[in-house]
RNA sequence: GGCGGCAUGGCCAAGUGGUAAGGCAAAGGACUGCAAAUCCUUCAUUCAUCGGUUCAAAUCCGAUUGCCGCCUCCA
């Protein structure tokens, strides 16, 4: 089945053919580096690392490109703040995102381009933009003028006079048209700057991305991607300046992710309510954040709450332990003849792959694929015990492949769980040595059948949030 | 004011014309000395409301209500 993705230049799903066969070039709008990222961020860069993985996983020939702005007013802004050079803002920033994304598990894009590295390409295509009548020069500024360029808006699907009817723009003296918007801007004394034929200066927010896309991937290429909130102004800005520059279409597909909301309400910086990726990654697993984003569709708004994220650490655990029965099985080596149980699990390990790819070809339709891995959980639970080492085997192929493309499910089992085990540990108010005393006190009043002092005792434990695990191995613990 | 999106069981969440995936929670049962995990069973005749199209609609069309987003920096 053909991959089928949602284009917001259309309005509709598409089925997705590359430009060139066999080739994708993939750009996605990264971050602007003047504090640290939050959960929106990270929303967002795993969702196009997991299309980056699934694009890979089809066979596809993926460049990908993700750009760091590093000069921005709000870069600047901050430096003036803190009273550092503005650089040492970026560098810094850049070298935390990087932190952040190594952690959720990204996959590197094969280009990571700064704004700064690319000054020389960004007036190149400023002057022909100028040149070509679609942009002026008023003082030290250069503004692009929007009326000229035939396709603005086409992106957000507005006009222009609506957008000035209720719009708040600032007047400014220096533009033709209020909506017009700056690609290159004159610095303000004690600002930083580069030499330019329009003076001393630095680029506008938009012109980097038309800049380093078109230098990595061409004049036109398969997919940009961003947050649905880049979608005006800068994907629309950037589609006029490209286009305008180059006269050809820029971008085939346009992809936007949704908002993470705290309380139906996005999380933004403005309104302050946003957790950033650190902190989040304080009190949960990174997997399990990277599950949580994925287990709703990629547009669709995702709630961040305790619950929700819980419910994620449940849901992932329930995968995790019937992974580790298999390899406690697979590691034991005792085989068993197929059963009635091992032939539905057969039927489910045959089909899995093709009922993931399906998932997948949907827009990405992470939510669905995971369900499906949830009905192989099943049934691998159900056929555990009596399943042949070979199906198991095979099970545990068809999970890695599947894991291996959505960046979950992709630890060792039992790394996994011990994993979570320690992190609940530390949390613990009662230290280990104290359980495992009354433990073993435990076990004393079991082998005499004191189950009154035996129950007492795990209620006692109980209470604390450990839970006793008996086995024929002898009593284990875990936190709940 | 303009434009756009969403509304599915207690919660989360798939499902864009063919008769409601999956997870969490809950209840009962099996297993266990008791538990945990796991398995089995139950859990939306119904998809915000009202109309319409159709043999057939959660899915298409219209209206209403509610929530959200963009129009200003924002993933």
């Amino acid at each position: 089945m053909a991959l089928r993705v949602y284009n917001t230049l259309t309005g509709s799903k598409e089925e997705f053919v590359p430009i060139n066969p066999g080739k994708v070039g993939m750009y996605v709008c990264g971050v602007t580096v003047y504090d640290h990222c939050h959960i929106g961020h990270a929303r967002a860069n795993v969702v196009f690392d997991m299309i980056y993985r699934y694009l890979q996983a089809k066979g596809l020939d993926v460049t990908y490109v993700r750009n760091y702005t590093d000069i921005d007013d709000k870069i600047i802004n901050r430096a003036n703040r803190d009273g550092v050079p503005y650089n040492e803002i970026s560098e810094r920033f850049i070298h935390e995102f990087d932190k952040d994304m190594a952690r959720l598990m990204l996959q590197l894009p094969t280009f990571q381009p700064k704004a700064t590295e690319h000054i020389p390409e960004i007036i190149a295509l400023v002057e022909r933009l100028i040149e070509k009548g679609y942009a002026y020069a008023s003082g030290s500024d250069v503004f692009f003028r929007v009326d000229r360029f035939e396709g603005y808006l086409k992106l957000s699907k507005r006009n222009l006079e609506d957008m000035q009817a209720g719009a708040r723009i600032e007047v400014d003296e220096k533009k033709e048209h209020p909506m017009d918007f700056a690609l290159w801007k004159g610095a303000k004394p004690g600002e930083p700057y580069w030499e330019s034929p329009w003076g001393q200066g630095r680029p506008g927010w938009h012109i980097e991305c038309s800049a380093m896309s078109s230098k990595f991937l061409g004049d036109t290429f398969d997919i940009h991607g961003g947050g649905k909130d880049l979608i005006f102004p800068h994907h629309e800005n950037e589609i006029a300046q490209s286009e305008a520059a180059s006269g050809k279409p820029f971008v085939k597909y346009w992809l936007h992710n949704g908002f993470v909301n705290i309380n139906s309400e996005k999380m933004s910086k403005s309104l302050g309510n946003f957790f950033t990726i650190k902190e989040v990654l304080e009190r949960y697993d990174a997997e399990v954040l990277r599950f949580f984003l994925l287990s709703a569709h990629y547009r669709s708004p995702i709630d961040f709450s305790d619950q929700n994220l819980k419910e994620s650490e449940l849901g992932l655990e329930r995968i995790y332990n019937a992974l580790a029965g298999i390899d406690e099985r697979l590691a034991a080596g005792t085989d068993h003849a197929p059963t009635e149980e091992s032939a539905e699990l057969d039927e489910k390990c045959r089909s899995i792959a093709t009922r993931f790819s399906e998932a997948m070809d949907d827009d990405f339709n992470t939510a669905m694929a995971l369900g499906h891995v949830f009905d192989l959980v099943r049934s691998i639970n159900r056929a555990l015990p009596v399943s042949p080492l070979e199906l198991l085997s095979r099970v545990k192929q068809e999970i890695a492949s599947i894991a291996a493309t959505l960046g979950v499910c992709d630890s060792v089992p039992a790394e996994y769980l011990q994993r979570m085990k320690d992190r609940k540990t530390s949390e613990m108010e009662i230290p280990v040595e104290e359980i495992e005393a009354l433990i073993a006190e435990r076990a004393e009043a079991r082998k005499a059948k004191n189950f009154k002092r035996s129950d007492e005792i795990r209620d006692l434990l109980l209470e604390k949030n450990i839970v006793l695990l008996d086995s024929a191995q002898g009593t284990t613990w875990k936190v709940k």
